[in-house]
DNA sequence: ACTATATTTCAACAAGTGTTGACAATTGCA
DNA sequence: TGCAATTGTCAACACTTGTTGAAATATAGT
């Protein structure tokens, strides 16, 4: 998880080319960080910059390479599911590192292809397959996957890049709380019409 | 709502400058978008740009004017409420000039200040209130309009600037429908508790 | 100390940016 | 037709961008 500290002296440098690079391009987006921001703040000349990683481009696909590593859902009550997957993405955005990138590739995506085509590519690989194997042999799965992608985007969105007092001025603690009941229902309408609990509220047997 | 065509010459090829621009920037958002883009797009020189609206930021600001006219919900059920407010936000999205608007804020707001503030007010003097007001005296109005938001700007980053599958796959008439089953819980919840249904689900007299 | 290698600095490039002011063309009015 | 105002064109400015190659410095091995 945590990378070793380098030894050699150009690793250092080198290493402290990427965290530069990813705190700026967390903090104003790929495009609007130009590689002489980047050597200020790692305190060294822009031509190391390319020296190093080939182009800004090559940068930016090295410093934003992660894994979400969802839990896996299958068989979950709606709230069980809701509240793991509610934990999981706050601990990811609340994290420095992991939320730095997911910042990245968020503040991005909107007028940078190569950071759309990355977010996509998450999702349809990570997020999509743990929903469908929540849903089981619902035909919904699509429908569910959407509306929990519009949640997971939305609050991500709105609390760390846009910064919309409403989101901003929720505690951390109570984030995972919040997601979750938006989740809840969404997951519960995604379940197989069998398991699905009856409208008049009785109890299952 | 819709502008009279314009008389004079120098008004018409005002106006293809601003629909040009209006349409580049909800395409690839205000910094990716050059005064010499908008230019050729109008058919016109890049320096007629500047002469008719002063700067690329003031041609911005011009472009981007508007009111999302939110309907009154205080009083309505959740369902009622969670349909209108659904309704309405896919009718701006997909018409044109205001969906573009609106593109163009999401699209830009992510590295670019202003319209980060122009997102920020429109929700804090438009949305809020609604949603405030759907509340009554319920205290958790502001965790009420935070999930809201998150929906709303989820579902459109998600559709129209990221364009993930899940999400732009569905039809345009369905998309109010799957809004409104992801909003109805979130404005349930926010009701005072005298006017919530009963947690097992008995009718209310 | 001298050499060879690793690391960094510097100056410059070509391309693109918003913006400006001087000039040319066109239009409408007398 | 001639004059004046409106509208459009052109070339250039100062600046920033990613990237490059040669030169300078620092480090280590013998």
């Amino acid at each position: 998880m945590t990378e070793s500290p380098p030894t050699t002296r150009s690793a250092r440098t080198r290493a402290r080319i990427a965290d530069a690079a990813r705190a700026l391009f967390a903090e104003a987006g790929v495009t609007a960080t130009s590689v002489r921001d980047i050597a200020e703040r790692a305190e060294c000349d822009p031509a190391l910059v390319i020296r190093y990683f080939g182009s800004k481009e090559a940068l930016f696909t090295a410093v934003v390479q992660f894994d979400l590593m969802l839990p896996e859902l299958r068989g979950l009550t709606p709230g069980a599911a809701a509240e793991r997957l509610a934990g999981h993405f706050v601990r990811i955005w609340e994290t420095r590192e992991s939320g730095e990138k997911f910042q990245t590739l968020l503040r991005s995506a909107t007028s940078h292809e190569p950071s759309a085509e990355r977010l996509r590519a998450v999702f349809a690989g990570q997020v999509q397959p743990v929903i469908a194997a929540f849903c089981g042999e619902g035909a919904s799965a699509g429908d569910t996957a959407a509306k929990v992608a519009s949640v997971v985007l939305g609050v991500a969105l709105g609390r760390y890049i846009l910064r919309l007092p409403p989101l901003t001025g929720i505690a951390p603690e109570r984030l995972p709380d919040l997601i979750a009941t938006s989740l809840e229902p969404i997951l519960a309408a995604g379940l197989p019409a069998r398991l699905q609990p009856r409208e008049d509220g009785d109890p299952s047997p």
